[in-house]
RNA sequence: GACCCCUUCGUCUAGUGGCCUAGGACUCCAGGUUUUCAUCCUGGCAACACGGGUUCGAGUCCCGUAGGGGUCGCCA
């Protein structure tokens, strides 16, 4: 039997972490047993359906690298099926009519439980059972005629010939009523796995309100699709052995149902930030580039091409994410960069910091040629002729230049700013701060 | 409240009865390298929820307690 598992959001305009999470599975436990993962648009929510919010999901999917097999399945398209199974759920006496609660909301159509013990092996939980008298009749179509998310859901993952259904922790209990719903329909149970919920900082659940609930929240603020994507498969999995930073291929050919916890997983931003800091070296000059480019044009800062390319060299191996990049290159861009007022404090204002700015704008005026290695040549000899020390020297010049007490190599720094900008900052330090 | 589930360093985890004086990673701290900043290297702090069993031997099996989570909709 061939593996055929899905993902069936419902297209909200944001996918939450959650949810995207247990795609993640879907997709992993498809590709690694050569399967297929297939796509359901729950769009029954006309309202919040709308193709923009069906675009974000899709491009969220793209950005995680999860690819889909074949067409997605909108269940708008199905309504009429739905329909007529509870009709026929009706016919064989496995339904019934009711007015739920005698409110004369009108009648809905209730599926009836066997009344018997249910029992299950979960992928990832192990063997679960509730017993009959726990588990209550369930309204399958609405009095307004529309089903129910049970029918619908289960429907459509036969129609999808899914065979492993893996999805969060809040749907255990609605395994026992889908299963007695597969057997009503006559249709082959699937496996079922259920994935432990992830949780914030503060140990609940993630809402809404928490910030950092979407994926899109994830892109925005710098992360890449493949190191949240790894970071993700290791919460709440692991190959086993040491490994943390993989590879697509990696995870794929180690990934099993049997290895994934039962019990909750916290959200660390540290380790996501680190993990991505490691896949930020990784990526390719060019997309690098793509990328900080891209950074530039959304906060409007303008840029030659060229100029540009060696400011992202030089900071390339310092950022953790995208975002980190244009607070570490603006002061490249332009001359209206802020100083901090602690290095400003701490570095500049001191005695004899005047005449040691000064010495070297001057030695910087006179060079024959401004560059990464004259530059470095001629502090070094300034440093040596006149006692002073490295830092006493380098953490004003950089200061003065840039504006901030870390950054970037210094030598280089100066070399791709050019003579003119370093001495008109450098000037303009000392007339703001030391006068 | 009822039903179901979960419980190893702060966090993610390894561990399937002896290899565990419990390993790795992130974070944090301390040294070192870099005569700037960052990186990097080395080291350190830090956990089997608790109580009973079973066993020659338990983080690993069983029972109980506590704590946590999920579900109890004509939401999905």
């Amino acid at each position: 039997m061939r593996v055929r598992t899905r993902f069936a959001p419902s297209p909200t305009g944001n996918v939450h972490i959650g949810n995207m999470r247990a795609a993640i599975y879907n997709w992993l436990y498809a590709r690694h047993m050569g399967g297929e993962f297939v796509l359901r648009v729950e769009d029954t929510d006309i309202e919040r359906s709308t193709p923009e919010a069906i675009r974000t999901l899709l491009d969220a999917m793209d950005w995680l690298g999860l690819d889909v097999d074949g067409e997605p399945l909108y269940q708008t398209t199905r309504q009429k099926a739905h329909l007529e199974a509870a009709e026929m759920l009706l016919e064989k006496g496995l339904a019934y009519k009711e007015d739920k609660g005698g409110k004369g909301q009108g009648e809905c159509v209730i599926f009836r439980m066997p009344g018997t013990d249910s029992s299950f092996v979960d992928g990832i939980k192990g063997r679960m059972t509730k017993k009959a008298e726990n588990m209550q009749d369930f309204v399958i179509v609405r009095s307004n005629g529309t089903p129910v998310f049970h029918l619908a859901n289960v429907l459509d993952d036969i129609e999808q010939g899914i065979t492993h259904v893996i999805r969060g922790d809040d749907h255990v209990e609605n395994t026992f009523r889908h299963i007695a719903l597969y057997e009503a329909l006559g249709a082959e149970i699937p496996n079922f796995s259920h994935l432990p919920m992830i949780v914030n900082k503060q140990g609940k659940p993630y809402s809404k309100r928490d910030g950092d609930a979407f994926v899109g929240d994830f892109r925005e603020k710098g992360f890449l699709g493949d190191a949240l994507f790894n970071y993700l498969t290791l919460l709440g999995w692991s190959p086993g052995d040491d490994r943390e930073i993989m590879t697509r291929e990696e995870i794929i050919e180690s990934f099993s149902l049997e290895r994934c916890q039962s019990s909750a997983a916290q959200v660390d931003m540290k380790k996501l930030t680190w993990m991505n800091g490691e896949y930020m070296l990784k990526l390719p000059l060019d997309d690098f580039n793509a990328l900080a480019f891209h950074a530039l044009e959304d906060a409007g800062l303008e840029a030659d091409p060229a100029y540009a390319k060696q400011i992202f060299k030089l900071v390339r191996e310092r950022v953790k994410t995208v975002t980190d990049i244009v607070p570490m290159v603006g002061y490249f861009l332009t001359e209206e960069f802020e100083y901090d007022e602690k290095a400003v404090r701490k570095k500049l204002q001191k005695d004899g910091v005047v005449d040691t700015l000064t010495q070297v704008k001057e030695i910087f005026e006179n060079l024959d040629v401004f560059d990464e290695a004259s530059t470095d040549k001629a502090l070094h000899e300034f440093v040596e002729s006149s006692g002073l020390g490295f830092g006493a020297v380098m953490a004003p010049t950089r200061i003065a230049v840039s504006g901030v007490q870390s950054g970037p190599d210094l030598f280089p720094l100066l070399g791709i700013l050019g003579r003119e900008r370093v001495v008109a900052r450098m000037n303009r330090t000392i007339e703001q701060f030391l006068n």
